[in-house]
DNA sequence: ATGTGAAAAACTTTCGAAAGTATGGCGATA
DNA sequence: TATCGCCATACTTTCGAAAGTTTTTCACAT
């Protein structure tokens, strides 16, 4: 590939906010910090509660079948790679993006939901440390399930608290550890 | 200019969502429509209106001097452009800009300014195409100031409720002439 | 008149090189 | 030894053209 398309690849993920640019001083890989990571999980947090509230209350038999079926193809996936335990599962980690939309996608305002998949894409690649360090210690499947099922039942401040707590675990983690 | 530096102009419009692009069919202006509109303001009335609680609440003396020091400079602008009255007064749009942005300022988020800022940019197409059918019937300046004062005076329901319905009642104009 | 298909035209994307800009090294000077 | 300025080098950005893709045109057959 020449230059070009490279660019046009970096330009866009500039505007995500994973790379930074500076005028003739080219792209970089935008930094992690605590702070950063924050801000990430909080704004994320109030998003994605609010999403979920909303798509609660809209969502018909079509969405739940829909979150019902994402779950249950995260759940019959490994989250760690079969062949390489240093790698990750990139078909889970689709399903696992896949089920979080679903839980959202009925919310009814697209900016909202383009926002909250900015953030997603923000919040990957404290994920993935995250994993990395502890190790797959903590059981997200059953996490999962639980808000699924509060989402179903309708209950919202249940399936938001569920959420909520589901985020704040992985950054707390990592926060602590990095407390330094 | 070479066709080099206009893609990468264009590939951060596509970012904001101002401009759309489609494989080998090159980049659109985004399209107008009502329904993104409604996105539009919802989503924006409910950032801001969290922003602004939150600026209310951490803001010290500094930020309200900056408050009252953009609204200052704006209500001392005309609207209307002194030589043109067809074109925008570029001026009072960029200080009309920094007035909103200061009044969140304080939020704590720079993802949710970030957000925000994005917003802005977008709701500013339809905001101006009203500027030019209401012809500046409405009187934007009692508004902003009595925002500015609620802030000041940490009314936060108050200064929620006028930036609500400052943003709303230029939306509405819209929404209702293109009814049909 | 209507539809089909090939050729031409217009447009979008990519390329390799040229031009422009920052960085690091080195010698001269204080 | 430290500082400054210059030059060489490495890197970033821009350029004009080539390559690739879509759209339009037009002749031809139905």
């Amino acid at each position: 590939m020449s230059v070009s398309p490279v660019r046009e690849a970096l330009a866009r993920l500039v505007a995500t906010g994973l790379v930074t640019a500076e005028h003739n001083l080219g792209y970089r890989v935008a930094p992690l910090s605590a702070d950063d990571l924050k801000d990430l999980v909080d704004t994320r947090v109030r998003e994605e509660a609010w999403a979920l509230r909303q798509s609660i209350g809209n969502g018909d038999e079509m969405w739940e079948g829909r979150v019902l079926a994402s779950l249950h193809v995260l759940e019959r996936l490994p989250r760690e790679n079969p062949d390489d335990q240093t790698l990750y599962n990139e078909a889970w980690e689709k399903r696992h993006s896949d089920f979080h939309h679903a839980l959202i996608s009925e919310c009814g305002s697209k900016l909202t939901l383009a926002f909250c998949e900015n953030l997603r894409d923000l919040n990957d690649r404290y994920r993935r440390l995250s994993l990395v360090l502890e190790g797959g210690a903590r059981n997200a499947a059953t996490e999962h399930r639980a808000i699924a099922v509060a989402a179903i039942e309708r209950d919202a401040p249940r399936a938001i608290e569920a959420l909520s707590s589901h985020y704040l675990a992985t950054a707390q983690y990592l926060l602590e550890t990095y407390a330094e």
